[in-house]
DNA sequence: TATTGTTTACGACATCTGTCGTAAAGTCAA
DNA sequence: TTGACTTTACGACAGATGTCGTAAACAATA
């Protein structure tokens, strides 16, 4: 499933927004940016996709997907076409040109602890207290071999 | 910037082998996936996009930006359109319904090693010394490490 | 030079998405 | 019932993308 950055849009503010009327989503997204009747076919057209719901008589268009259902999409393919397969350069690409704050970093741990529960730290007998000491070389990916020419 | 799906097959075979020239590009990416053409029209509208370039005689392809470029591109938007703003939420779902391996592990700590250098841990443990939240020097800058490797 | 295989240039379509304009249906107060 | 306002249904168009078919240009060689 893949969302274009318009759909995003409009499903992003069905996320955050609950359920809204045509006139509400109109509204919320900015009555100036798009014309009513664009905002019309755009959200039938995400009922369409199955990706929003409708009813009511004022009708009311809800999100029929998870948002966590988009990300799993746009997640897979981002890791399998810009990542190589991995996701650690997607994360290091993400944490790279943002400033993440010292208590998201603290999520950021815990969430590789809770990583660490299931699969078991490698052989490397240390103490796994926090962050452990580094591990040496972090690259990855790139196979840059010389093309071929001929012919 | 944000390349389709389509482009983005494309550009992750650019990426991976080297520049290609018309007639490998078709047979690396799978000569009974798509017609010969089509995969001509396909590079050619890169290339008209700035995305890739084409010289040589019998014309070579080559990725005209990074790989690093076009994750930005897309992470930006996921976090903005599907995150709600922040990277925790996207590494939770990054590394939830996926299996990362003890090596892959320690390279994220790693990566968030890195971070807490430019910005202090909280008041939590580990800490190191200087802990200004007043006169915030904030502003990043030796950010080296991490990420791939340039051309 | 004529033949054959390769490389390119173009043009055509279909589908998806974004944008609207019109106008039919419905709803509600006067 | 009627007029005004709201909600819906449709149809159109443009640009981006994916998919090809034709055929002109080139190049290697018999």
């Amino acid at each position: 499933m893949r969302l274009s950055s318009g759909e995003l849009d409009l499903m992003d503010l069905l996320w955050r927004e609950g359920p809204l009327t045509l006139a509400q989503a109109h509204e919320r997204f900015g009555a100036d940016a798009v014309g009513y009747t664009t905002m019309q076919t755009r959200l039938n057209r995400l009922v369409d996709k199955g990706l929003a719901t409708k009813s009511g008589r004022p009708a009311e268009y809800a999100a029929a997907i998870e948002r966590e259902q988009a990300q799993a999409g746009h997640l897979d393919q981002l890791i399998s076409k810009l990542s190589g397969g991995s996701v650690v350069p997607l994360v290091a690409q993400l944490m790279q040109n943002r400033r993440i704050s010292p208590d998201e970093l603290q999520e950021l741990k815990q969430l590789i602890r809770d990583a660490e529960q299931s699969s078991p730290a490698p052989s490397n007998g240390s103490a796994e207290s926090d962050v452990s000491p580094p591990t040496g070389t972090t690259k990855r990916g790139s196979k840059t071999r010389s093309g071929g020419e001929r012919r």
